[in-house]
DNA sequence: TAAATAATTAATCATTTGATTAAAATAATT
DNA sequence: AATTATTTTAATCAAATGATTAATTATTTA
């Protein structure tokens, strides 16, 4: 941690710091990150960077954690309401997570990839234990469908939803899907994703 | 290229060196690999993988060019078969794939997050121009639903065919999935995700 | 205002890393 | 066998890069 001062507080330069380490580190991954960049992106010296953060890969884990927080946290609080039924859920986890999707559209990406790289800190801190246990979402798939493992629908769910931004750099490079049309398909799927999945619990 | 002699036609020596290529690229991303992993597991000297393939870039694109081969070329093929069916089209799809996954568990990920560095070289390679236009696959989506943009459909077949293993590091470092269950689950969707699919198809 | 603390910079280190070179070993050709 | 060409290695280079240090500037505090 930084030593506090007025200055700082308001976050100019550490926070200025750590929006550009977001920024590249996103857009390139830990690796192809220099920390050079980040400086020059943050418009300081590189100096400042290691004392604000002491290193290359503190300041990552604290930007990691922030990402998987911001690509799973979501997830929780709408999947294990109690009083929300199941379809609502759906129809609800489909449109926040589009929209927080189309605001991040390289956060999926970034967060899978550097969780493959396995830095240790960081799979501690989570505890998704409880998110498969205690959440409602699953109970309720299981009445509808005993037959069938809860988890596959909610990798069809997740599949389905994020998995056009995973590709979409492929897709774009390969000139398959331009930019603007881009939008305009996730908006449809914002729609189509529940009706889908309600007729995938149905079907036999 | 290199010069083809006898002694290496039979694939020894620069077969060794692009199959540790392949190995570690894959596993760690172009960026975070060091030509000297890639030298130490082939058991040759550093200088050697130079002499074969010039540099790493080169050695790379060799390797990338493969992979995204295998990615994505064995979807035409099946999508293009005027002769089969669409139901048994889906079928086959998600067949060949999954099993093609669980042979090349990392290859989705390496692909689909090294395809977002923008390799110039790379995406000119591809003539996936046609694979969205002439394949049987679009238009047999069309008569069925001309309501619904054929893409949706595609991307919600890869999406849940991929996903699981794009999000499997994931959710192995947080232990949701124990490496074992994975391949169970894995084969679960192979007779699922048709059923799924021709469901969501018929629904309104 | 003076002293002390914090923030910032320029310069530099030490390591890593992709690549090259020159020599040695091996194989092919005559 | 002698010569030539190819393959392989050890040693080294040069650039990139994460990090540190010592000095300078700005801010806070007493």
């Amino acid at each position: 941690m930084a030593k506090k001062t007025k200055t700082e507080i308001d976050g100019s330069t550490e926070e200025r710091i750590k929006e550009a380490a977001r920024i590249v580190f996103t857009q390139k991954g830990y690796a192809a990150t220099r920390t050079r960049d980040i400086a020059e992106k943050a418009g300081i010296n590189l100096a400042l960077l290691n004392y604000y953060f002491r290193s290359k890969e503190k300041l990552f884990n604290q930007v990691m954690l922030e990402k998987i927080q911001q690509l799973f946290g979501m997830l929780l609080p709408v999947l294990s309401d109690e009083t929300t039924k199941l379809e609502k859920k759906i129809e609800m986890v489909v449109a926040n997570y589009i929209d927080m999707l189309l605001a991040n559209p390289d956060l999926p990406l970034f967060v899978l990839s550097e969780l493959r790289g396995q830095k240790e800190e960081l799979q501690k801190v989570l505890p998704i234990e409880k998110i498969i246990q205690n959440i409602s979402f699953i109970k309720q798939l299981q009445e509808k469908r005993p037959d069938i493992q809860p988890i596959h629908f909610l990798m069809n769910i997740l599949g389905m939803t994020v998995f056009p931004f995973i590709a979409m750099p492929a897709f774009d490079a390969v000139g398959i899907i331009k930019k603007n049309d881009f939008e305009k398909l996730i908006q449809e799927r914002k729609a189509l994703i529940p009706i889908w999945v309600k007729a995938m619990i149905k079907a036999k």
